[in-house]
DNA sequence: CGAGCCCTTGAAACTCGTCAATGATCGTGG
DNA sequence: CCACGATCATTGACGAGTTTCAAGGGCTCG
């Protein structure tokens, strides 16, 4: 648990230096550990919105149900990443939060947005972190919008990948990415039977491997090239992540 | 210029009293007015981001232009918006915005972000300013991700109208819309040629008129269900767009 | 009066979705 | 221990929605 915490103030640091007090806040806000099956809501559209968390283990997602039953997935939330550190300020939320595979949480006790909003630095930082979360949703947009299959698949691996190697997931180009290609259809808005298909054209043309949960990039290089990636909408370098001029003030 | 402030200052309280030091400082803060004829970029990817900013005339977009050129606007600016109040914070923005219609846009001081960081009511108002603006993004996504390009368009046009109705811009059923078939296409990621053809049923279907940068919606309920639209996510409702709880405390 | 932008229309090509069926794997219970 | 259902991956054939290419016309503005 000391292990997650370190890790996600370093992260929240990125955009900002917290003092003791603010680190504090934040290692004795985490109140209790919860884990969900595959399938499992998190939260669900309409909830009154509650606590912010923290994934500590495997993939959950943020989506809509449309009224024909399809599903829209809009976004991954990876180990490490902190979810809805300001999503107790819209009254009810318009999306659901649902696990993809066997998911462990811990949830930050009530106090936490109090203590948020008393420190002017703890509010910057997670203020940052939400926009960071919403450039990879532009990015979505863009990936959905106007590239074709076999980019938008490379596309998102390239993130996943990215995402996962900054929290120390990745070793010998490779990661548990523990989604189902029907996962994957519904975050790319194609159908389970294209992305099979493009799957094997991935495969085939050597830029990737992905099997039993386990995505291999040999070459990420050609991969990001092939796809179009380019990683500056994740902000992830630390130093030029943030503005100095706003540092300063 | 007091108007659109108060207006501002209104569509800020939705989400939590401001004290009158609060609102003082959003008035104070307002510097100069800028113009921008079509085309006209208002901030460019990769500039080192500044100052916040209102929308008070014009139409204006977000987006990003792809390697083959083509363009994906990311969300629509329209009168009475406000502006990247917390882009300062990331150090490079990662898209460009740029005046769809001749546009004059009101730059707030540059101490602005000092006096928001100061006042917790400023400070949480503009973040869940931003949530909304993110949740708009997300039913963007669904859009262009899951709907027939008839949709696509008919919810477009709702979102428009309803927003634009929510800041005093429609009457007698009808708003001005100054985006052309091409800024249309790129928001949605359909063609421009498709979107010349699926407006034409549109129009056929009784469902909207649009032509010569008007759009008259007879029937709003009408057309809302053709599109799929529900407006939850504009979070627009006085009241209802905040959640208690988090208020009071 | 010409240049540029926008709207309109037609025809052909293609990407991708849908429908349908088969296998593979796995956990559960009989 | 095996049968069963469930979930997921795979494959083929067909059809539909959209894109692309191409060309023409209207409008405004310099």
């Amino acid at each position: 648990v000391t292990g997650i915490t370190a890790r996600l103030i370093a992260r929240l640091e990125q955009f900002g230096k917290l003092s003791v007090p603010d680190q504090q806040a934040i290692e004795e806000s985490i109140a209790i550990v919860r884990r969900f099956i595959p399938r499992d809501d998190l939260v669900k559209e309409g909830d009154l919105v509650d606590r912010a968390y923290v994934i500590t283990q495997g993939f959950a997602c943020r989506y809509k149900l449309l009224p024909d039953g399809r599903r829209q997935i809009l976004g991954l939330l990876l180990p490490g990443d902190l979810c809805d550190p300001r999503g107790l300020l819209l009254a009810r939320r318009d999306h659901s939060i649902s696990a993809l595979s066997s998911v462990e949480v811990l949830v930050m006790a009530s106090e936490f947005s109090e203590r948020v909003a008393r420190s002017v630095a703890l509010s910057r930082a997670l203020s940052c972190y939400a926009l960071v979360h919403e450039a990879i949703l532009r990015e979505w947009l863009v990936n959905v919008g106007h590239r074709t299959s076999f980019e938008r698949i490379g596309h998102l691996f390239c993130e996943i990948y990215t995402r996962l190697r900054a929290v120390g997931l990745v070793a010998n180009n490779a990661c548990e990415v523990p989604l189902t290609q029907l996962d994957i259809a519904d975050s790319l808005a194609l159908s389970a039977v294209h992305v099979n298909r493009t799957l094997m054209e991935l495969r085939r043309s050597g830029l990737l491997m992905f099997q039993n949960k386990e995505l291999l990039i040999e070459d990420f290089y050609a991969l990001a090239v092939a796809a179009g990636f380019d990683d500056t909408y994740l902000h992830l370098e630390r130093g030029i992540a943030t503005n100095p001029e706003a540092v300063a003030s």
